[in-house]
DNA sequence: TCCAGATTGGAATTGACTTTCCAATCTCGC
DNA sequence: GCGAGATTGGAAAGTCAATTCCAATCTGGA
Protein backbone atom coordinates (compact mmCIF):
# COMPACT_ATOMS: atom_id res chain seq x y z
CA UNK A 1 0.00 0.00 0.00
CA UNK A 2 2.28 3.19 -0.92
CA UNK A 3 -0.02 6.16 -0.30
CA UNK A 4 2.55 9.40 -1.31
CA UNK A 5 3.23 9.57 -4.51
CA UNK A 6 7.07 10.88 -4.17
CA UNK A 7 9.32 8.71 -5.66
CA UNK A 8 12.90 8.23 -4.99
CA UNK A 9 15.30 10.98 -6.33
CA UNK A 10 16.67 10.07 -10.04
CA UNK A 11 19.35 11.98 -11.21
CA UNK A 12 20.50 13.49 -14.41
CA UNK A 13 23.82 12.69 -15.90
CA UNK A 14 25.70 15.76 -15.85
CA UNK A 15 29.17 14.47 -17.34
CA UNK A 16 29.85 12.01 -20.24
CA UNK A 17 30.77 9.24 -18.36
CA UNK A 18 27.74 9.44 -16.56
CA UNK A 19 26.21 9.77 -19.62
CA UNK A 20 27.63 6.81 -20.90
CA UNK A 21 27.09 4.47 -17.54
CA UNK A 22 23.12 5.30 -18.16
CA UNK A 23 23.18 4.45 -21.30
CA UNK A 24 24.74 1.04 -20.53
CA UNK A 25 22.82 0.14 -17.28
CA UNK A 26 19.27 1.15 -19.69
CA UNK A 27 20.49 -1.39 -22.90
CA UNK A 28 21.65 -4.00 -20.71
CA UNK A 29 18.02 -3.21 -18.25
CA UNK A 30 15.97 -3.51 -21.66
CA UNK A 31 17.54 -6.46 -22.98
CA UNK A 32 17.46 -8.57 -20.01
CA UNK A 33 13.63 -7.11 -19.37
CA UNK A 34 12.64 -8.53 -22.96
CA UNK A 35 14.14 -11.57 -22.59
CA UNK A 36 13.45 -12.81 -19.00
CA UNK A 37 10.32 -10.36 -18.11
CA UNK A 38 10.55 -7.59 -16.08
CA UNK A 39 9.96 -9.84 -13.09
CA UNK A 40 12.72 -11.99 -14.02
CA UNK A 41 14.84 -9.32 -13.88
CA UNK A 42 17.16 -8.49 -10.95
CA UNK A 43 18.84 -5.54 -10.13
CA UNK A 44 22.03 -7.64 -9.65
CA UNK A 45 21.29 -9.12 -12.90
CA UNK A 46 21.35 -6.00 -14.47
CA UNK A 47 24.47 -4.69 -12.66
CA UNK A 48 26.45 -8.09 -14.11
CA UNK A 49 25.45 -7.05 -17.59
CA UNK A 50 26.20 -4.04 -17.89
CA UNK A 51 29.20 -4.32 -15.28
CA UNK A 52 28.30 -1.35 -13.13
CA UNK A 53 27.45 -1.40 -9.00
CA UNK A 54 24.15 -1.23 -7.22
CA UNK A 55 24.71 2.57 -6.17
CA UNK A 56 25.07 3.81 -10.24
CA UNK A 57 21.29 2.15 -10.74
CA UNK A 58 19.68 3.67 -8.02
CA UNK A 59 21.76 6.85 -8.53
CA UNK A 60 20.21 7.47 -11.79
CA UNK A 61 16.80 6.02 -11.75
CA UNK A 62 15.63 6.03 -8.03
CA UNK A 63 14.88 2.52 -7.69
CA UNK A 64 13.41 -0.66 -10.02
CA UNK A 65 10.31 1.11 -11.12
CA UNK A 66 11.94 4.11 -12.43
CA UNK A 67 14.26 1.95 -14.37
CA UNK A 68 10.94 -0.09 -16.35
CA UNK A 69 9.86 3.08 -16.61
CA UNK A 70 12.90 4.56 -18.46
CA UNK A 71 13.13 1.07 -20.28
CA UNK A 72 9.63 1.22 -21.72
CA UNK A 73 10.38 5.23 -22.45
CA UNK A 74 13.49 3.71 -24.48
CA UNK A 75 11.89 1.01 -26.55
CA UNK A 76 9.30 3.38 -27.30
CA UNK A 77 11.79 5.77 -29.21
CA UNK A 78 14.59 3.38 -30.41
CA UNK A 79 12.31 0.75 -31.58
CA UNK A 80 10.66 2.96 -33.71
CA UNK A 81 13.52 5.19 -34.89
CA UNK A 82 14.71 2.14 -35.77
CA UNK A 83 12.47 1.59 -38.28
CA UNK A 84 12.10 4.83 -39.53
CA UNK A 85 12.77 4.94 -42.73
CA UNK A 86 9.90 2.32 -43.62
CA UNK A 87 7.25 3.48 -40.88
CA UNK A 88 7.72 6.53 -42.83
CA UNK A 89 6.11 4.98 -46.26
CA UNK A 90 3.24 2.80 -45.13
CA UNK A 91 1.61 4.02 -47.66
CA UNK A 92 1.10 0.82 -50.30
CA UNK A 93 0.36 -2.33 -50.22
CA UNK A 94 3.71 -3.53 -51.02
CA UNK A 95 5.34 -1.23 -48.16
CA UNK A 96 3.16 -3.20 -45.73
CA UNK A 97 3.91 -6.49 -46.62
CA UNK A 98 7.86 -5.02 -46.62
CA UNK A 99 7.27 -3.96 -43.24
CA UNK A 100 5.92 -7.12 -41.88
CA UNK A 101 7.97 -9.54 -43.46
CA UNK A 102 11.16 -7.83 -42.36
CA UNK A 103 9.83 -8.14 -39.04
CA UNK A 104 9.09 -12.42 -39.90
CA UNK A 105 12.55 -12.58 -40.66
CA UNK A 106 13.87 -11.12 -37.09
CA UNK A 107 11.51 -13.49 -35.39
CA UNK A 108 13.05 -16.69 -37.60
CA UNK A 109 16.39 -14.81 -36.84
CA UNK A 110 15.40 -15.49 -32.79
CA UNK A 111 13.82 -18.42 -33.11
CA UNK A 112 10.74 -16.42 -31.90
CA UNK A 113 12.04 -15.71 -28.99
CA UNK A 114 10.64 -12.73 -27.03
CA UNK A 115 7.75 -12.01 -29.47
CA UNK A 116 7.44 -7.94 -29.77
CA UNK A 117 9.49 -5.43 -27.73
CA UNK A 118 6.47 -4.01 -26.21
CA UNK A 119 3.89 -6.13 -26.32
CA UNK A 120 5.92 -8.88 -23.69
CA UNK A 121 5.94 -5.58 -20.84
CA UNK A 122 2.40 -4.80 -21.75
CA UNK A 123 1.19 -8.23 -20.93
CA UNK A 124 3.19 -8.21 -17.76
CA UNK A 125 2.76 -4.75 -16.79
CA UNK A 126 -1.20 -3.31 -17.66
CA UNK A 127 -2.18 -5.06 -15.07
CA UNK A 128 0.13 -3.76 -12.41
CA UNK A 129 1.78 -0.72 -13.03
CA UNK A 130 -0.38 2.08 -14.09
CA UNK A 131 1.94 4.30 -14.86
CA UNK A 132 4.02 1.57 -17.15
CA UNK A 133 0.50 1.24 -18.70
CA UNK A 134 0.28 4.74 -19.76
CA UNK A 135 3.74 4.78 -21.21
CA UNK A 136 3.00 1.25 -23.17
CA UNK A 137 -0.47 2.79 -24.43
CA UNK A 138 1.56 5.59 -25.47
CA UNK A 139 4.42 3.23 -27.39
CA UNK A 140 1.27 1.44 -29.05
CA UNK A 141 -0.54 4.83 -30.48
CA UNK A 142 2.86 5.82 -31.96
CA UNK A 143 2.62 2.77 -33.87
CA UNK A 144 -0.84 2.86 -34.93
CA UNK A 145 -0.58 6.71 -36.37
CA UNK A 146 2.34 5.56 -38.32
CA UNK A 147 0.08 2.73 -39.59
CA UNK A 148 -2.56 4.91 -39.96
CA UNK A 149 -1.26 7.72 -41.78
CA UNK A 150 0.19 5.12 -44.26
CA UNK A 151 -3.66 3.88 -44.78
CA UNK A 152 -4.65 7.82 -44.89
CA UNK A 153 -2.51 9.06 -47.60
CA UNK A 154 -3.53 5.83 -49.49
CA UNK A 155 -7.15 7.26 -49.02
CA UNK A 156 -6.62 10.61 -50.17
CA UNK A 157 -5.04 9.48 -53.36
CA UNK A 158 -7.94 7.11 -53.69
CA UNK A 159 -6.41 3.68 -53.63
CA UNK A 160 -8.63 3.03 -50.83
CA UNK A 161 -12.48 4.58 -50.66
CA UNK A 162 -13.48 7.66 -49.02
CA UNK A 163 -15.64 5.64 -46.68
CA UNK A 164 -12.77 3.24 -45.05
CA UNK A 165 -12.53 3.19 -41.73
CA UNK A 166 -8.46 3.30 -41.62
CA UNK A 167 -8.07 3.59 -38.24
CA UNK A 168 -10.08 0.16 -38.01
CA UNK A 169 -7.60 -1.11 -40.10
CA UNK A 170 -4.68 0.16 -38.46
CA UNK A 171 -6.05 -1.39 -35.31
CA UNK A 172 -6.14 -4.38 -37.39
CA UNK A 173 -3.32 -5.20 -38.35
CA UNK A 174 -1.42 -3.96 -35.24
CA UNK A 175 -3.59 -6.65 -33.12
CA UNK A 176 -2.00 -9.07 -36.11
CA UNK A 177 1.00 -8.32 -35.54
CA UNK A 178 0.67 -8.84 -31.67
CA UNK A 179 -1.39 -11.73 -31.55
CA UNK A 180 0.93 -13.64 -34.89
CA UNK A 181 3.91 -12.92 -32.45
CA UNK A 182 2.75 -14.20 -29.45
CA UNK A 183 1.41 -17.45 -31.33
CA UNK A 184 4.27 -17.99 -32.87
CA UNK A 185 6.70 -17.17 -29.98
CA UNK A 186 4.39 -19.78 -27.97
CA UNK A 187 4.94 -22.40 -31.15
CA UNK A 188 8.45 -21.48 -31.69
CA UNK A 189 7.67 -20.85 -35.73
CA UNK A 190 7.20 -17.56 -37.28
CA UNK A 191 4.06 -18.70 -39.52
CA UNK A 192 1.31 -18.16 -37.30
CA UNK A 193 2.84 -14.44 -37.37
CA UNK A 194 3.12 -14.25 -40.87
CA UNK A 195 -0.52 -15.80 -41.77
CA UNK A 196 -2.15 -14.00 -39.39
CA UNK A 197 -0.27 -10.56 -40.57
CA UNK A 198 -0.71 -11.58 -44.26
CA UNK A 199 -4.57 -12.14 -43.50
CA UNK A 200 -5.13 -8.66 -42.14
CA UNK A 201 -3.16 -7.44 -45.57
CA UNK A 202 -4.79 -9.52 -47.91
CA UNK A 203 -8.04 -7.24 -46.90
CA UNK A 204 -6.75 -4.16 -47.08
CA UNK A 205 -5.43 -5.42 -50.65
CA UNK A 206 -8.94 -6.48 -51.26
CA UNK A 207 -10.60 -3.03 -50.10
CA UNK A 208 -8.32 -1.37 -52.82
CA UNK A 209 -9.07 -3.83 -55.53
CA UNK A 210 -13.03 -2.31 -54.63
CA UNK A 211 -12.27 0.89 -54.81
CA UNK A 212 -10.22 0.74 -58.20
CA UNK A 213 -13.19 -1.24 -59.92
CA UNK A 214 -16.23 1.46 -58.52
CA UNK A 215 -13.64 4.96 -58.20
CA UNK A 216 -14.81 7.60 -56.29
CA UNK A 217 -18.38 5.97 -55.37
CA UNK A 218 -19.15 5.44 -51.89
CA UNK A 219 -20.13 1.71 -51.55
CA UNK B 1 21.09 -24.92 -13.16
CA UNK B 2 19.13 -27.69 -12.34
CA UNK B 3 20.45 -30.67 -14.51
CA UNK B 4 18.56 -33.66 -13.33
CA UNK B 5 14.88 -33.78 -14.37
CA UNK B 6 13.27 -35.46 -11.33
CA UNK B 7 10.52 -33.12 -10.09
CA UNK B 8 9.10 -33.08 -6.56
CA UNK B 9 6.60 -35.75 -5.90
CA UNK B 10 2.90 -34.36 -6.61
CA UNK B 11 0.61 -36.93 -4.50
CA UNK B 12 -2.94 -37.30 -6.09
CA UNK B 13 -5.54 -36.88 -3.82
CA UNK B 14 -7.53 -40.07 -2.79
CA UNK B 15 -9.75 -38.81 -0.30
CA UNK B 16 -12.85 -36.29 -0.71
CA UNK B 17 -11.61 -34.21 1.56
CA UNK B 18 -8.26 -33.80 -0.44
CA UNK B 19 -9.93 -33.46 -3.68
CA UNK B 20 -11.71 -30.50 -2.31
CA UNK B 21 -8.47 -28.58 -0.84
CA UNK B 22 -6.61 -29.08 -4.37
CA UNK B 23 -9.52 -27.83 -6.18
CA UNK B 24 -9.74 -25.04 -3.80
CA UNK B 25 -5.50 -24.42 -4.33
CA UNK B 26 -6.42 -24.54 -8.24
CA UNK B 27 -8.60 -22.23 -8.17
CA UNK B 28 -6.84 -19.79 -6.17
CA UNK B 29 -4.05 -19.93 -8.08
CA UNK B 30 -5.71 -20.18 -11.45
CA UNK B 31 -7.09 -16.41 -10.76
CA UNK B 32 -4.21 -15.20 -8.68
CA UNK B 33 -1.70 -15.79 -11.53
CA UNK B 34 -4.52 -14.35 -14.15
CA UNK B 35 -4.74 -10.75 -12.27
CA UNK B 36 -0.89 -10.61 -10.84
CA UNK B 37 1.03 -12.92 -13.13
CA UNK B 38 2.89 -16.01 -12.34
CA UNK B 39 6.06 -14.33 -10.94
CA UNK B 40 3.19 -11.53 -8.89
CA UNK B 41 1.85 -14.65 -7.45
CA UNK B 42 3.68 -16.19 -4.18
CA UNK B 43 2.63 -19.30 -2.38
CA UNK B 44 1.50 -17.29 0.70
CA UNK B 45 -0.89 -15.58 -1.15
CA UNK B 46 -2.37 -18.61 -2.75
CA UNK B 47 -2.26 -20.23 1.06
CA UNK B 48 -4.36 -16.89 1.75
CA UNK B 49 -6.41 -17.08 -1.10
CA UNK B 50 -7.31 -20.81 -0.59
CA UNK B 51 -7.22 -21.03 3.43
CA UNK B 52 -4.53 -23.69 2.69
CA UNK B 53 -1.30 -24.07 4.71
CA UNK B 54 1.86 -24.58 2.46
CA UNK B 55 2.03 -28.14 3.24
CA UNK B 56 -0.99 -28.95 1.53
CA UNK B 57 0.68 -26.76 -1.82
CA UNK B 58 3.48 -28.59 -1.68
CA UNK B 59 1.51 -31.89 -0.82
CA UNK B 60 -0.49 -32.16 -4.01
CA UNK B 61 1.81 -29.96 -6.54
CA UNK B 62 5.66 -30.87 -5.34
CA UNK B 63 6.42 -27.23 -6.08
CA UNK B 64 5.70 -23.74 -7.76
CA UNK B 65 6.29 -25.36 -10.92
CA UNK B 66 4.24 -27.98 -10.69
CA UNK B 67 0.95 -26.12 -9.09
CA UNK B 68 1.91 -23.70 -12.55
CA UNK B 69 1.95 -26.38 -14.86
CA UNK B 70 -1.58 -27.53 -13.09
CA UNK B 71 -3.35 -23.78 -13.34
CA UNK B 72 -2.14 -24.62 -17.14
CA UNK B 73 -3.42 -27.26 -17.67
CA UNK B 74 -6.96 -26.21 -15.57
CA UNK B 75 -7.41 -23.18 -18.21
CA UNK B 76 -7.33 -25.08 -21.69
CA UNK B 77 -9.84 -27.50 -20.04
CA UNK B 78 -12.18 -25.28 -18.08
CA UNK B 79 -12.11 -22.12 -20.57
CA UNK B 80 -12.90 -24.54 -22.97
CA UNK B 81 -15.42 -26.22 -21.48
CA UNK B 82 -17.15 -23.00 -20.78
CA UNK B 83 -17.78 -22.03 -24.27
CA UNK B 84 -18.47 -25.44 -25.46
CA UNK B 85 -22.22 -24.52 -26.57
CA UNK B 86 -20.75 -22.24 -28.56
CA UNK B 87 -17.22 -23.16 -29.61
CA UNK B 88 -18.90 -26.33 -31.21
CA UNK B 89 -21.08 -23.97 -33.84
CA UNK B 90 -18.45 -21.62 -35.09
CA UNK B 91 -20.03 -22.14 -38.84
CA UNK B 92 -21.53 -18.90 -39.93
CA UNK B 93 -20.24 -15.23 -40.01
CA UNK B 94 -23.22 -14.50 -37.49
CA UNK B 95 -21.83 -17.52 -35.08
CA UNK B 96 -18.63 -15.94 -35.03
CA UNK B 97 -20.09 -12.39 -34.31
CA UNK B 98 -21.85 -13.56 -31.36
CA UNK B 99 -18.88 -16.02 -30.21
CA UNK B 100 -16.22 -12.63 -30.37
CA UNK B 101 -18.81 -10.62 -28.73
CA UNK B 102 -19.14 -12.47 -26.34
CA UNK B 103 -15.60 -12.16 -24.95
CA UNK B 104 -15.64 -8.30 -25.53
CA UNK B 105 -18.67 -8.28 -23.26
CA UNK B 106 -16.62 -10.05 -20.82
CA UNK B 107 -13.64 -7.66 -20.91
CA UNK B 108 -16.49 -4.45 -20.95
CA UNK B 109 -16.98 -6.40 -17.37
CA UNK B 110 -13.80 -6.38 -15.85
CA UNK B 111 -12.58 -3.46 -17.53
CA UNK B 112 -10.18 -5.09 -20.02
CA UNK B 113 -8.21 -6.41 -16.99
CA UNK B 114 -6.12 -9.83 -17.33
CA UNK B 115 -6.67 -10.09 -21.22
CA UNK B 116 -7.09 -13.67 -22.27
CA UNK B 117 -6.24 -15.92 -19.21
CA UNK B 118 -3.78 -18.44 -21.83
CA UNK B 119 -2.58 -15.44 -23.60
CA UNK B 120 -0.94 -13.64 -20.69
CA UNK B 121 0.48 -16.89 -19.18
CA UNK B 122 1.90 -17.53 -22.69
CA UNK B 123 3.64 -14.35 -23.06
CA UNK B 124 5.25 -14.68 -19.44
CA UNK B 125 5.91 -18.42 -19.20
CA UNK B 126 6.64 -19.01 -23.34
CA UNK B 127 10.53 -17.62 -22.93
CA UNK B 128 11.69 -19.05 -19.52
CA UNK B 129 9.56 -22.34 -19.05
CA UNK B 130 9.52 -24.99 -21.90
CA UNK B 131 7.29 -27.36 -20.20
CA UNK B 132 5.01 -24.52 -19.66
CA UNK B 133 5.21 -23.81 -23.30
CA UNK B 134 4.26 -27.10 -24.75
CA UNK B 135 1.23 -26.66 -22.45
CA UNK B 136 -0.13 -23.60 -23.73
CA UNK B 137 0.92 -24.65 -26.86
CA UNK B 138 -1.81 -27.38 -26.57
CA UNK B 139 -4.22 -24.92 -25.48
CA UNK B 140 -3.63 -22.72 -28.30
CA UNK B 141 -4.34 -25.36 -30.94
CA UNK B 142 -7.31 -26.58 -29.27
CA UNK B 143 -9.28 -23.13 -30.20
CA UNK B 144 -7.40 -22.79 -33.48
CA UNK B 145 -9.18 -26.46 -34.31
CA UNK B 146 -12.19 -25.09 -32.86
CA UNK B 147 -12.15 -22.04 -34.90
CA UNK B 148 -11.00 -23.92 -38.04
CA UNK B 149 -13.55 -26.73 -37.70
CA UNK B 150 -16.48 -24.57 -37.93
CA UNK B 151 -14.71 -22.81 -41.25
CA UNK B 152 -14.49 -25.87 -43.10
CA UNK B 153 -17.73 -26.29 -42.47
CA UNK B 154 -18.74 -23.67 -43.93
CA UNK B 155 -16.17 -24.71 -46.85
CA UNK B 156 -18.07 -27.96 -47.31
CA UNK B 157 -21.30 -26.19 -47.71
CA UNK B 158 -19.99 -24.00 -50.02
CA UNK B 159 -20.60 -20.76 -47.87
CA UNK B 160 -16.24 -20.85 -48.79
CA UNK B 161 -14.40 -21.57 -51.89
CA UNK B 162 -12.79 -24.66 -51.98
CA UNK B 163 -9.46 -23.03 -52.27
CA UNK B 164 -10.15 -21.14 -49.16
CA UNK B 165 -7.21 -21.38 -46.46
CA UNK B 166 -9.03 -22.25 -43.91
CA UNK B 167 -6.57 -22.92 -41.50
CA UNK B 168 -4.53 -19.26 -42.21
CA UNK B 169 -8.31 -17.27 -41.64
CA UNK B 170 -8.48 -19.29 -38.11
CA UNK B 171 -4.97 -18.38 -36.80
CA UNK B 172 -6.01 -14.93 -38.21
CA UNK B 173 -9.02 -14.89 -36.06
CA UNK B 174 -7.10 -15.94 -32.78
CA UNK B 175 -4.51 -13.52 -33.43
CA UNK B 176 -7.15 -10.96 -33.64
CA UNK B 177 -8.51 -12.24 -30.45
CA UNK B 178 -5.02 -11.62 -28.87
CA UNK B 179 -3.34 -9.18 -30.10
CA UNK B 180 -6.61 -6.73 -29.42
CA UNK B 181 -7.42 -8.21 -26.05
CA UNK B 182 -3.76 -7.20 -25.28
CA UNK B 183 -4.56 -3.56 -27.08
CA UNK B 184 -7.99 -3.25 -25.30
CA UNK B 185 -5.69 -4.36 -21.70
CA UNK B 186 -3.11 -1.31 -22.40
CA UNK B 187 -5.90 1.18 -23.20
CA UNK B 188 -8.54 -0.74 -21.09
CA UNK B 189 -11.06 -0.18 -23.46
CA UNK B 190 -12.59 -3.06 -25.35
CA UNK B 191 -12.65 -0.72 -28.58
CA UNK B 192 -9.38 -2.44 -30.40
CA UNK B 193 -10.53 -5.72 -29.47
CA UNK B 194 -13.87 -5.05 -31.24
CA UNK B 195 -12.09 -3.30 -34.40
CA UNK B 196 -9.54 -5.97 -34.69
CA UNK B 197 -11.87 -8.75 -34.50
CA UNK B 198 -14.51 -7.38 -36.42
CA UNK B 199 -12.08 -7.00 -39.46
CA UNK B 200 -11.22 -10.30 -39.66
CA UNK B 201 -14.85 -11.24 -39.59
CA UNK B 202 -15.77 -9.02 -42.10
CA UNK B 203 -13.02 -10.39 -44.38
CA UNK B 204 -14.10 -13.78 -43.67
CA UNK B 205 -17.61 -12.25 -44.89
CA UNK B 206 -16.37 -10.99 -47.60
CA UNK B 207 -14.77 -14.24 -48.96
CA UNK B 208 -18.52 -15.89 -48.42
CA UNK B 209 -20.16 -13.28 -50.59
CA UNK B 210 -17.19 -13.95 -53.03
CA UNK B 211 -18.33 -17.74 -53.02
CA UNK B 212 -22.05 -16.72 -53.23
CA UNK B 213 -21.46 -14.97 -56.26
CA UNK B 214 -19.25 -17.30 -58.14
CA UNK B 215 -20.48 -20.65 -57.05
CA UNK B 216 -17.76 -23.69 -57.54
CA UNK B 217 -16.07 -21.92 -59.12
CA UNK B 218 -12.14 -21.40 -57.95
CA UNK B 219 -10.34 -18.45 -59.15
C1' DT C 1 45.10 24.60 -9.21
C1' DC C 2 41.13 23.74 -6.30
C1' DC C 3 36.57 22.61 -4.74
C1' DA C 4 31.63 21.46 -5.04
C1' DG C 5 29.18 18.27 -6.86
C1' DA C 6 28.97 14.02 -9.69
C1' DT C 7 30.12 9.36 -9.75
C1' DT C 8 31.38 4.92 -7.91
C1' DG C 9 32.32 0.62 -4.88
C1' DG C 10 30.85 -2.33 -1.66
C1' DA C 11 29.07 -3.54 2.71
C1' DA C 12 24.91 -3.83 5.53
C1' DT C 13 19.94 -3.90 6.39
C1' DT C 14 15.55 -5.61 5.86
C1' DG C 15 12.20 -8.42 4.25
C1' DA C 16 10.00 -11.92 1.50
C1' DC C 17 9.84 -16.23 -0.70
C1' DT C 18 10.57 -21.14 -1.68
C1' DT C 19 11.03 -25.28 0.25
C1' DT C 20 11.75 -28.80 3.90
C1' DC C 21 10.56 -31.14 8.01
C1' DC C 22 8.16 -33.24 11.70
C1' DA C 23 4.61 -34.02 14.57
C1' DA C 24 -0.36 -34.08 15.00
C1' DT C 25 -4.86 -35.31 13.26
C1' DC C 26 -8.07 -37.44 10.29
C1' DT C 27 -10.18 -41.23 7.09
C1' DC C 28 -11.32 -45.39 5.34
C1' DG C 29 -11.15 -50.26 4.60
C1' DC C 30 -11.01 -54.44 7.47
C1' DG D 1 -12.66 -50.11 16.79
C1' DC D 2 -7.96 -50.14 14.61
C1' DG D 3 -4.09 -49.06 12.03
C1' DA D 4 -1.82 -47.49 7.64
C1' DG D 5 -1.72 -43.97 4.90
C1' DA D 6 -3.67 -39.36 3.75
C1' DT D 7 -3.98 -34.82 5.26
C1' DT D 8 -2.75 -30.77 7.83
C1' DG D 9 -0.38 -27.00 10.77
C1' DG D 10 3.31 -24.42 11.69
C1' DA D 11 7.99 -23.64 12.50
C1' DA D 12 12.50 -23.08 10.50
C1' DA D 13 16.41 -23.17 7.15
C1' DG D 14 18.44 -21.16 3.40
C1' DT D 15 18.45 -18.01 -0.42
C1' DC D 16 18.21 -13.89 -2.75
C1' DA D 17 16.32 -9.43 -3.98
C1' DA D 18 15.53 -4.34 -3.16
C1' DT D 19 17.22 -0.65 -1.12
C1' DT D 20 20.16 2.39 1.87
C1' DC D 21 24.37 4.29 3.35
C1' DC D 22 28.84 6.07 3.58
C1' DA D 23 33.25 6.73 2.26
C1' DA D 24 36.32 7.16 -1.66
C1' DT D 25 37.38 8.92 -6.18
C1' DC D 26 36.76 11.66 -10.17
C1' DT D 27 35.45 15.92 -13.08
C1' DG D 28 34.57 20.29 -14.85
C1' DG D 29 34.40 25.03 -14.19
C1' DA D 30 36.24 29.30 -11.64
Amino acid sequence: MKTSGVEPQAKAASTEGGRRTRDRILQAAAELMFKQGVAGTSIPDVQRSARVSASQIYHYFGDKKGLTAAVIEYQNTVKLEQQRPLLDHLDSIDALREWCERAAVRLDAVHCAGGCEIGSLASELSDIDPSARLGLATGFAAWQAAIESGLTRMRERGDLGADEDVSALAVALLAAIQGGMLLSQVNQDATPYRRAVNVVIDHIADRVAAAQASPSTSR
